[in-house]
DNA sequence: GCCAACGTTGGC
DNA sequence: GCCAACGTTGGC
């Protein structure tokens, strides 16, 4: 089956990439909002994951693959929540910043822009590739 | 079931 | 620090 692709936002202060590169890998914990449930409840192994910094960065650092499906997560006291573990599979070349992924008529739809409150989204394979292309990386 | 109030996120 | 967007809560 072909991979999935997905973007995960997060603020660097609190996690950021090189706390994923320097763990090698990381349970993606604390997501608690339904549409958000819905994507980390659809990622398959081997699906690619962009990392976005969001707040005092704004661009998105490298990609991360997924190594554990979908499971309940421990931090949650309450509610039917889910975390998936996530570990870093190549940085970015050349990050990507939000404004440039705004100034892209490619990547007008993308969900980052469109919603900007969602913290993990789906991306369609050809935003992901014209990223990856952005960000200087040949998979 | 509606909606006002409130809290959080995240860009600017 | 401000504010828009959006989710949640609670009164009715």
């Amino acid at each position: 089956m072909n991979p999935q692709y997905w973007l995960v936002k997060q603020e660097p202060e609190a996690y950021s990439w090189a706390d994923l590169v320097k763990d090698g890998k990381t349970q993606w914990t604390g997501v608690r909002n339904y549409q958000a449930r819905i994507h980390l409840r659809s990622m398959k192994n081997k699906d690619f994951v962009l990392f976005y910094h969001s707040v005092s960065d704004k661009k998105i650092v490298g990609i991360a693959k997924i190594v554990k499906e979908a499971y309940p997560d421990p931090t949650a006291t309450e509610g039917d929540w889910v975390c998936v573990d996530i570990a870093p599979f190549k940085p970015l070349k050349n990050p990507v910043t939000l404004e440039t992924i705004k100034s892209i008529p490619a990547l007008s739809q993308i969900g980052l822009i469109r919603q900007s409150r969602l913290s993990v989204m789906p991306l369609s394979p050809e935003e992901f590739s014209t990223l990856c292309h952005l960000g200087g990386i040949t998979l």
